[in-house]
DNA sequence: TATTGTTATACTCTATAACTATA
DNA sequence: TATAGTTATAGAGTATAACAATA
């Protein structure tokens, strides 16, 4: 299975979604531990390190963002408020809308958890020849470019 | 968020991370309308597929590879079944055991799933340049090989 | 009348505990 | 007594429908 033909562009489709999915899904199984640790669900933990980053988003976009539905949303943000990682703000103009925030202790476990899972991978790496780092180093922003729409 | 530094290691690992992350969650969502259509969960598909690669598996191995416990999969298991797609057969000398084989019409879902999934990828991949494929061509096994214990 | 977000409720998937059959 | 699989039951997460507040 490892080496599936990548020859053909066929080939490089299908070889590549197998070993795409394959580390992503390794990625989610060793951070599975981090996940219980916190006490977090997969979701919440996404939205919060998203929050970290572009900050003060609605319900709304976030549940548009995360494709999930907004009552959804909602239940994702509650839990994370009452755990003092999110705050929830009116808007300034517009009353129906509320507007998130991460909280100081919200940033500093988003900054743990972030830490933590690249150190597997990081280790991983540590173990491939300079000319292999090169190539992922190369092909990391082709990645990225295929995953944009 | 494009240019994640990749020039040390650390960053090579975030953003690798977050790539391979973004990319597998986009080759979900672009399969979600197969699931939908097929009318078969996650779980569902990928231990069909298995079972049609690694023929004459038992419950229990598969719950092991697939990592979900063994009432979870005698439910996948009696859903495939019930669908006609896999089959259950008295194991030869020890009659505990069960003895899972795809059908044909399992077969030919599960080919026609990885046609369809490949199919969005080798579409965007054809919008690469010919270098950029194959930096990717190079880079497949590699991520394979990360992923593997 | 349209929108933003929430509450109420139901469904899907998976887990743990208890049980049956066989080794 | 241990193992393979199943049944019974509960929990986590998300969806749809109905509702409240504001534009």
């Amino acid at each position: 299975m490892t080496s599936t033909q990548t020859r053909t562009d066929a080939g490089l489709a299908n070889g590549l979604r197998i070993s795409v999915s394959r580390l992503a899904r390794r990625l989610r199984v060793e951070r599975a531990g981090d996940l219980a640790e916190s006490g977090l669900s997969d979701t919440q933990i996404t939205v919060l390190a998203v929050l970290e980053r572009k900050i003060a988003m609605s319900p709304g976009e976030l549940a548009e963002h995360e494709k999930v539905q907004p009552p959804s949303m909602t239940r994702v943000i509650t839990a994370l408020e009452e755990r003092g990682l999110v705050q929830r703000a009116p808007h300034l103009t517009d009353r129906r809308q509320v507007v998130l925030t991460v909280t100081d202790e919200g940033k500093r476990l988003v900054n743990q958890l972030r830490r933590r899972r690249d150190a597997w991978l990081a280790m991983r790496l540590r173990g491939l020849t300079q000319q292999e780092r090169e190539t992922l180093r190369a092909a990391a922003p082709i990645l990225e470019k295929l995953s944009q729409a």
